[in-house]
DNA sequence: CAGTCGTGGAA
DNA sequence: TTTCCAAGACT
């Protein structure tokens, strides 16, 4: 069935995507779908500029699923270095497994596969598919649903994240071709990221500015529910994770409890961050009480 | 559904 | 300096 006008922003996206795309080295022609997949962990909640070098070191050491697959999750971690939420380190390495267990070692292209896949959500699963395989399916980021809320919805912000409806709407936008929804997505995201910015958006350059429901409307300002706001890092148990997984990815031997007593003065908060560590398989407790990265 | 989970760049 | 928020997923 016919699009409306406003729905047909891929006329001006696309071509805008040909000449202003970053060359990330993920999108290089002879990329694997094993390495789209290992960019799209690293990229979850964290930014382009910060992943790069990483992606290059991990590609290189660990060029396919099963060459991760053969090392200890402790590698996983380790060469995850201070990316951030270091649990997308233990699930990519968990997802290699999987890959090796049941695809023979080839990420596959389905969407119920990837989805099955730890780590994988309705977003990563999307954009393999999508970016590895050309096929095509919505893939909807934080960018492309600020793109959408504010090109045609008219609102600066998007709406609290709903997965099936943020895919349902992205659905409706989509070019009918695979290749033109394959370089929609893409666009969409990257607008979103360089232009139609969180905080300062450049409305002077972008490529759908006349098309833009916001922008005609006079960029009014958001009136619905807010997001949930981040709590406070300083002080977190959070922090106190992240100090101790410093700790213990520098450490090639299990890091003795007296050592870890250092890294944060309140016992019961420290107490609760190892409890959690362990918990998540990102540490395991010796007899000692000592803790190491996962061998196994 | 709401909370939780790292780290650092940018305004 | 502080605050926001970033190619989300899991519980």
């Amino acid at each position: 069935m016919p699009r409306s006008d406003t729905a047909d922003l891929s006329a001006a996206l696309n071509p805008w995507f040909a000449h202003a795309a970053r060359p990330l080295p993920w999108r290089a022609a002879e990329v694997s779908p094993w390495a789209v997949l290992v960019s799209e962990f690293m990229l979850q909640q964290t930014q382009v500029a910060r992943v790069v070098p990483r992606w290059e070191a991990w590609i290189a050491r660990w060029p396919t699923a099963a060459a991760l697959a053969a090392e200890p999750p402790a590698e996983a971690v380790r060469a995850w270095d201070r990316l951030g939420y270091p649990r997308r380190a233990l699930w990519l390495h968990r997802a290699a497994v999987e890959v090796v267990e049941r695809h023979g070692g080839e990420v596959p292209s389905a969407l119920d596969d990837l989805l099955a896949l730890q780590g994988v959500g309705p977003y990563t699963a999307r954009a393999v598919a999508a970016f590895a395989f050309g096929m095509r399916h919505p893939v909807v980021d934080t960018n492309t649903r600020r793109v959408i809320a504010r090109a045609t919805l008219g609102q600066a912000e998007p709406g609290p994240p709903s997965a099936a409806r943020d895919i349902a709407t992205m659905s409706a936008l989509l070019p009918e071709s695979d290749a033109a929804a394959r370089v929609f997505n893409a666009a969409a995201m990257e607008l979103g990221a360089t232009v139609c910015t969180a905080r300062s958006p450049r409305c002077d350059v972008c490529p759908i500015a006349t098309a833009c429901a916001w922008r005609g409307a006079g960029h009014p300002s958001y009136a619905g529910p807010r997001r949930a706001v981040q709590s406070r890092f300083a002080g977190s148990d959070r922090q106190v994770r992240g100090l101790v997984m410093r700790e213990l990815r520098a450490a090639h031997r299990p890091v003795p409890r007296d050592e870890l007593d250092a890294v944060w003065s309140d016992a019961a908060q420290l107490a609760r961050a190892l409890a959690g560590l362990v918990d998540d398989g990102l540490a395991v407790a010796g007899d000692d009480g000592a803790l190491a990265l996962p061998d196994a």
